[in-house]
Formats: structure tokens, sequence, C-alpha cells
DNA sequence: TTGTACGCGTTATCAA
DNA sequence: TTGATAACGCGTACAA
């Protein structure tokens, strides 16, 4: 396999004409309007075009040109090494990703610096060649979804933030959702209950939050669990102690170590309810590793559906994280760029799986 | 939250500056070089254009001007719900994003329609607007990958294909890794193997296939996988016989029904050695399924050690899956657009699980 | 079927 | 410190 010679000036669509001493029109046709010159001619330029090197017409001027970058951003709350210990954002990508690809646009992935500068985020943003924004899951007064928002393209959010005006979003009901599956495990006895959450605050943080904290976070997914959790307790005959853990990062291992911080708290917690998959699958390893039976002796519950946890039984909210992507997508190649503000909303469904019990007599 | 109002026309450099009556160069610098102007003026630049709606320079015109785009492009074999369910490709992902985000480079994900047209895969890698491309794991005479080449750009390849003139490609050694691997379990005595391996014919079947047609697949990491088992196995004192299954998909179901695949066309064989942890895992579920006590009665192994392999305690290659994206996007972004071929490999080492034994006395 | 002319929005260069 | 001018490479009316 060997390629073509590089050229030694760049060759572009005029210098391509003028090699064949036509015009750039006819050049440009035989790329884009193949119906609007002869074949043979158009077969000479291609030719041509090969032997020099040229591989059609500049992207970057195409756009300008055209006022379209055939690509769509995607914009995520942090670096994709951290998104993506998430099962459920992988696959929310691969969904966006494939409507993507349905539609012949790429998708760019928007960089999010670690530590963020007062004025990098607007500038990663605005750097970004695209027709439209999907934002997934970012917290309120994210910076990087501001500065989405200033550019005034067609923008699609994905679960966070909520209520923003002009925008469209697609998530699930949260609330309704977190609340079925806390009546369920409250209705079996339980008294004590662990939260596990992932980030609430501002900052990264471990430990015990109050739950009036909880409800002011500007993570609205995680709020909106942790209310439908502490409404079903509220509707509960008795009294239900609530212990709510926050895990900075969003790990196995920092479910685990939520779930024995939770204990810690509260020993005579009989529940976990984690407001995702993976908090709750590090929660069962915990438990595993210190003998404690599942559901026998501790009930754990998890929220998204992942594969792993549909593999493991774990009792859970089901969502279509997948097909949140691809309506993400559709939505937005199909939207004008000023769109009043619109929600869908996905269903959910309750595995009923086996990880949680009654509580065990004392 | 509520946006700023959208500009009636289309606010530009030019028509933010002829409001402000003065020069285009003077709102250029107000962005790029905040100090060629002075700071009362930048801040009335900076100030109108807030108030006008304009975002900052186009990123797309920008593009065009300097000649670079601040985006370089992935490319892969399949659509990425395919890739995805794959954790060793989400782990390369990662690895490259978060080096692009550490050098301020989007990443654009190239779309591979799962049925690719003769020309479309060449007008879909045209249409990119990048600096370079990373490809991940294609195959040799990939169409996509040919129409990256004749862009010209700086390329790296990870895994696959090996040898091509011009490009860097970062990987491991598979075929030292791998018989490294088959030596310890052949050295157990086992005498009947199957192998348990990805796509690698042209078109998509499961099923039995020679040695021989797997050692002609374009895919070279799995022939390289392949050739190590069968190098291993020429070493031994005895005959040792070769079962090897194709999977069109790569899913632990489709794993699993290799296994069953394997065994029906061999029920003498005691281990399976699979090319990767996916397919590992799914024939350890479906040995559990069917009763079959592993290693005791089954030894398996694998290839690329996940996490959920780890997790699992299976016998396989560990690869540096994240550090092969993080490499591949720090020499793409070192490069020259014309460097000549050279190729990095990564360490892998074996991890020693529970999932392999000697073969049962019969 | 082909060619001409203009504009897309920016930055580099040089002059003031 | 600011401004004028010329590219960057292309798409597309419109005229020929």
């Amino acid at each position: 396999m060997s390629r073509t010679p590089r050229p030694r000036r760049r060759v572009t669509l005029a210098s391509l004409a003028a090699e064949l001493k036509i015009s750039r029109t006819t050049v440009s046709n035989a790329y884009n309007r193949p119906d609007q010159l002869s074949p043979e001619l158009r077969e000479r330029v291609l030719s041509a075009a090969k032997e020099l090197g040229y591989s059609g017409p500049d992207p970057v001027a195409r756009s300008l040109r055209t006022r379209r970058a055939d690509t769509i951003g995607l914009l995520l709350d942090q670096p994709l090494s951290y998104s993506f210990r998430d099962p459920a954002a992988v696959d929310f990508v691969a969904g966006l990703a494939n409507e993507c690809d349905a539609a012949g646009r790429a998708l760019l992935i928007v960089p999010a610096a670690p530590d963020h500068e007062p004025g990098a985020a607007a500038d990663v943003v605005n750097k970004a060649s695209v027709d439209g924004f999907v934002a997934y899951s970012v917290p309120e007064n994210d910076p990087y979804f501001g500065a989405a928002m200033e550019r005034h393209l067609p923008l699609v959010v994905c679960d966070q933030p909520a209520g923003i005006d002009g925008t469209v979003r697609v998530g699930i009901d949260d609330h309704a959702a977190m609340l079925a599956l806390a009546r369920i495990v409250l209705d079996l006895g339980h008294r004590s209950i662990g939260i596990l959450a992932m980030r609430l605050g501002d900052s990264k943080r471990d430990g015990t939050t109050p739950l009036d904290a909880a409800l002011a976070s500007r993570y609205s997914v995680q709020r909106d669990r942790i209310q439908a959790i502490a409404d079903a307790a509220a509707q509960q005959p008795h009294e239900v102690a609530l212990t709510i853990i926050e895990t900075a990062s969003h790990t196995r291992e920092s479910g685990a170590r939520a779930a024995q911080a939770a204990l810690d708290q509260d020993p005579g917690i009989t529940a976990l309810l984690c407001t995702t998959d993976v908090l709750a699958l590090g929660a069962m390893t915990w438990a595993a590793e210190h003998g404690i039976v599942i559901p026998d002796e501790l009930s754990v519950t998890g929220f998204d559906g992942t594969a792993d946890a549909m593999r493991a039984d774990l009792t859970t909210v089901v969502q279509p994280s997948e097909e949140k992507g691809q309506r993400a997508g559709e939505i937005l190649m199909a939207l004008a760029p000023s769109t009043g503000s619109r929600e869908e909303l996905l269903a959910t469904s309750v595995h009923h799986g086996s990880t949680i019990a009654a509580p065990r007599r004392r």
C-alpha cells in the first residue's frame, strides 16, 4: 500500500481547474453536481484530481461558503474519561452518534478541561465548528452550557438543565421514576434508608449531606431523585430516617466507600437507595466483601438499567439511555435555530431484581 | 435564565466594527491579541459584542484563514454503537479525548455508515474539518482509511492496519502477548483447544473457520493472536487440535454462542482461548448456564484486561487501552504532515486469574 | 455545458 | 495603538 505522492504546493479547486484549463465552476460541479457536466469531463477531472493528490473541495472553505458544518457538537459535564465511567453515558453517546451517522453528520466532542478557567469554557465552545449542540446532563449554570447558549445555535439538552428558555429537553421523569421505586422499597417496611448520590455540590467532596442541601443542588436530576425518595418517605405512616452520602467521583469504588460511610453514619440502615447503578453495584461489592447478604441483610437499588446492573439482577429503574441519544440527535437535526422551549420525556420502568427484601426482624 | 436576544441579521466581525466605527483588525485583536489595544477599547468591543449577540470570531472563517481546525478526527471500523460494546474501545476513546482536552483540541467522530456505499466513505472523510486523523483498529483496505490517507494529513493508526507507509502506528505486540498466554494454557496439558475470535472475514458470519482462512484475515490483530496460538500449539511435544469459531458481532451473547458452537464441533475441548475479554466473559456465562465448572471442567482466557474481566478474575492479557489513546493523540499532535513510518509498541502483561487449570483426567 | 463575478468571515502584513 | 488591503478556498447566481 503506498500513498499518492504528496503535492508540492497545495492543490485547490482553482489550481486544479487551471491545470485542466477549465473553470472552477466545472471542477466544483464535478464534485457537487455530477449532472451538470458530461461524464467524460467529470471523469477527466476526477482522475486529474487523484493524480495531483486533490481529495475534493476543502471542507472548511465549503463550510464557510455554505454556512453549515454538517457537524453537531456534544457538550459534556466532565472530561470523557470520567463521563465514560458511566455506561449510561456511553449508551447515550452511542445513540447520538448513530443518529449522526444516519444523517451523514459528524459528531464533535467539545473538550471539557478538568479545571476550567473563567474564559476557557467560552473559548473552547466558540471554537467549535458545528451546526448545533447537544448538552448531556450538565449542571445548572455550567459555563460551557452558557457559552453554547450565547452562540444562538440549535440546542438540545438531555436530562439537565431543565426549564431553560428556548431549548428542547429530552429526558425522563426522574421524580416519578424514583418515586415508584422508593415506594416499593419503603412498603417493605424499611425505616432507615441510606441514599447514595452522585456529586451534588459545586466542589468535589465525599460524605454526608443534609437533605435540604441536597435539594438545593445544581444537579436537578440528582435533586429530583432524592426529592422523590424524601416524598415517598414522607408518605409512609411512620418516620423514615434518611442518610444521604454524596460521592465526588462516579465509580463503583466510590459507591463502595459511600456504602461504608452510610452504615458508619447510621448502623440501623436496612436499605441503600442509590441514584445510579454504578454506585449500587459498588455498594453490592462492598456488602459482599463484608459478608453482608443482599437482600436478606441489606436491600440495594440503583437507577439507569445498565447492562452490568441487569446482569447482577439489581432492582433498579430502567431508562432508555441509547434512545435518549438518538432522540436528541433527531430533534436537533430537525430544529430551526429559534424554536420555542419543549420537553420530551421518555418512558421508564422498574426492573424487579433480586436485591430488595423486607428488613430483617431484630 | 434567558438568552441574549437573537440578532436580526448575522453579526460579524465586520458589522461589529462598523457599528463601533473602528476597523475589523481592532475587533479581531480584541479577541486574539488583547495586548494590541487599550483595555478600555477592548472592553468597549466586548460589551458591544455581548449586546449584539456576537459570540466571537466565526470558527469556520478562522479555520479557513489559519489553516487549522484545532480538531482531530477519529476513524472507527464500525458505528459507535457497535464499537462501544467493547470496553477496550471505550477506554481508547477516553484516553484520546483526554489528550485532546489537554491540548485544547476537539475530537471529531467520523460517521461510519453501517453499509457503506462505494463513494460514501470517501465523502464523509473528505468532509471532516480536521488537522489529522487517528484510525482505531480498522481492517486492511478499509475504504474510510483509504480516504483518510488520500487527504495527506497527519495520520496515526492504533493497532490496525500495520505496516502502512508514511504513518505512525501505536499498538502492542499482539503475537508475543498471546503467545505467552497460550503457552501457559498449553503447558497445563490441554490438547483440544477452542479459539473464539472476532470477525475475520469480509462478510459477517458466525461459525467454524479453517486455520488457514483465519491467518489470511484482513484483521491483522485477530490474525496475529490466532497465529500465536497456532505457534504455541506447534511447539508442544504432542498434537494439539484447534477449533476456530468466528463471531460476526462482538458481544457477550455471541461469545456464549461461539462457546456452544466450539464444543458442538469438538466435545473434547478443554480450553477456550478467546481473542477478547468480551467473548471470554460470554463463554463464562455460557458455561455457568450449562453447569460447566470453570476452571475444573473448562479453562477460559481472554484478551484486553477490561474492568469487567478483572472483576471476574479472568485469566487474560492486560493491555493499556486508555494509554494507547493518549499516546495516539500525543503523537498525532506532535506530527509533521509527512513523517516517516514508525511503530510504537506498549507493554502488556498476563493477569493470572482463576479461570484456567489443568484439563480434567478422563 | 461552461465561465464570470462576487461574497462567505476571518487573520496576516504592512503602513500610519 | 489603530487601520487598510489582500489573501484563505470555495459555492452559486447569472450570463454566455
